[in-house]
Order: C-alpha cells, then structure tokens, then sequence
DNA sequence: TCCGGATGTTACAGACCGGTAACACCCTAG
DNA sequence: CTAGGGTGTTACCGGTCTGTAACATCCGGA
C-alpha cells in the first residue's frame, strides 16, 4: 500500500486499480493520466503501451467495476444456496451497507453523467453493463416468486440510483437514509400481491 | 433565437441563459467560458465583469435553475388551488413529461456528480436548493392528508432521481420508463394507510 | 553471459482551459 | 454635443490536458 497500490504486482494492473479508484473519487474528467501513472507509481509512457487512449482505460475501469459487483452476486448464491428470496433481502442489506459507506454513488451512473457526448464509446459499454445488471435482478425477482417481478426490479434499482445520486447532493442524512425501509416495503408489498 | 438566445437582451442574461443550456446539455467540465460566451452572442471580457469566475457563473446557473422549477410548483398551486392531493398527482405528472422530453437529468444531481471536489463553493449551494425541494414535496404530501409524508416525499424524490440518472446510462426504455406507475402506486398505498 | 522485451525517463507537441490587460467603440443620459 | 459607463476586440499569461518520440535501463530466461 506505500505505493498507493498493491506492492509489486504488474504495471498494467496497478494501472488499472488505481484509475478506478481515482476515477471513483474524483470523477473521470477531474483526473489526469500523469495523476493516475503517478499514483500507481509508473509512467504515461507504460499507461499508453498498455491502453491505447484514456477512453479505453475508462472503458476498461468500467468493465472492471462491474466485475467486481458480479462478483457479490455471487456471494449472495454461496450465502443462500437456492434460497431467492434471502438473496434479494441481501442485495437489499448489501445495498444499503454500500450507501453507508461510500457515498460517491455509481461509476457507470456517473460516468454517464459526465460524459455527456452521445457518440462517447464508454456510453454503450454502460447500457449493456447496465442492462445485465438489470436483468439480473428481473431474474432474481423471479426466481423469489414475486409476480410482477420486472416491475419490483426496475422500482428497486431507481430506489437504489436515486439513493446514491442523493447522497452526492444532500449527504446520507437525506432521503437516502430512508433506503432500507422503502425496499423491505416494497417487497413485502409485491410478495402479498 | 438567430444568435443563440433571445434576440436583444442584457449580455449578463443572454450569459446566464446560454451557460444554463449548455452545462445543462454538454455538462459543466464539458464546457468552457469561451463556448459559453461566443453562444450569448458576446465575449469573455463581458462574462467576467458579470461573474467573478466560472464557479460563480455555474452557482448562479444552479440558482436559475431552481427558480425556473419553483415557478413550476406555483402552476400546481393555480391549476388546483388547495387541492393538494391534485398538486401531488401533477408533480407526477409533471416529473414525467420532464423524462420523456429531456434525456439529462437534473442539473443539480449532475453537477453534483462532476464537482466532486468536497469544499467547491457549489456544493453547498447545491445542498440548499435540493432541501428546500424536498421540504417542498414533504409539505405538500402532509398537506394532502398523507400520514407519513416524509416517507412517501423521499421514496417519490429517490424514484425521481434514479428515474432521470438512469436514463442517462439505459435511456428512456430502461426502468424509468416506469415511473409513473410506480409513483402512482406509491401514493394510493400510502393513501390507503 | 547476453539477448530482448518490458519498463522508466525526459522532453516535447498541440490543444484547450480560466482569467486578465489594454485599448477601441458605441450609445445613451445629461 | 459631450462625458462616461457598458461593451467589443485582441492578445496574452500560466497552467493543464492527452498523446508521442527517442533514448536509457532493468530483469528474467536461454
């Protein structure tokens, strides 16, 4: 961690995990190449032998990011084998426990704030990220029983980026605060449907 | 329209309209004051002598921007004067006309995303505006005889938020697509309690 | 040992950014 | 008619940005 990054692992990694990390903090036009080649404790020259523009790096943070979250989906099978609809109740815990903790909300949300350009090539990589996401919990709805599964699915994920834009304007004492109680709710409410 | 706004009015004005639509459009960091100004029609010299920086310009563009939605509930008021419960249904539907006319969601979300700096002179200005919003929906669902009116003002104001950021990664066709439905729903459940 | 690929270093190009100085102009109030 | 404030024009400063060229160095495998 001296470094900023893992102690020695390759250059193109601590690249990588650096740029998302910075890119998380400080946004993806409120961070320079040089900041992030520095903080990774490299160089632009290594960067751009490794991704051929920034828009690729973002591309590649982006994809790395949702790699991550696909990951604790998977924590959720392994914590609840079979059981869907635990598993919905700790996407919500979990949910909750990321506005708790961080509270610079979504890369990909973000990331489609900032670059506003319609042609930018990270745009269609965030749909279809997004999408998979999305379909993901339609999916996991589903397979908890719930009828009108899509719509469950779509009202938590509008709860959950609403929550996590509102923190960046008004801080977790706003509306954000209330996330938990509004998603048990809902789930209780579409279950007894 | 020919110059980019209104025909003949002050520079200051023509500046703060053009920089409105274009933070609004092409996001704040994607626009720089030569833009700005060479759209009003005018200079940098006269941009400057109105606003002491970019940062003052983007906070009284914020300012504007909260006006302009504060004139919106005073239609409410005079479409259905006392109704309050009316008021909340045209806040819905009004809130969903915004999704279907305008992909970029709200300036201030948006310009809390980009200004991550957490001591930019924005920031707070941006805080004030969005609780002032919020007492506003709070108030208006008490008013309308809601019993737990701060919680159904948050769920509405999440739901929005997420509606306008989620457009921007999945477009009008993902889950925002949505939202009325689910507000209306919201609001006949939290009616029947 | 020596070769070769990956990495580091320095310098630079070209563009854009926010902000300012100096000066010319125009248009209206008196 | 004139004075003066608001405005336009041009040029510039210092800084930052992405991306590249040329060259030095390191380190592991044969």
């Amino acid at each position: 961690m001296a470094d900023g990054v893992v102690e020695r692992s390759r250059p193109r990694d601590r690249i990588l995990e650096t740029a998302q990390d910075m890119f998380h903090k400080h946004g993806i036009k409120g961070v320079g190449v040089d900041a992030i080649t520095e903080a990774a404790g490299t160089n632009k020259m290594t960067l751009y032998r490794h991704f051929e523009s920034k828009d690729e790096l973002i591309i590649e943070c982006l994809r790395a990011t949702a790699a991550k979250a696909s990951r604790i989906w998977d924590e959720f099978e392994a914590q609840y084998p079979g059981d869907k609809l635990a598993q919905l109740h700790a996407w919500v815990h979990k949910a909750s426990e990321l506005l708790s903790v961080d509270s610079r909300g979504c890369d990909m949300a973000n990331a489609a704030v900032e670059l506003s350009e319609s042609d930018h090539p990270a745009r269609r990589v965030i749909k279809e990220l997004k999408e998979a996401q999305r379909e993901k919990l339609v999916a996991l709805c589903r397979d908890a029983g719930i009828g009108q599964a899509e719509l469950l699915a779509d009202t938590l994920s509008l709860l959950l980026e609403g929550a996590r834009v509102s923190m960046q304007s008004v801080g977790a004492e706003g509306p954000s605060a209330q996330f938990v109680r509004m998603a048990e709710s809902l789930i209780a409410s579409f279950r007894a449907r």
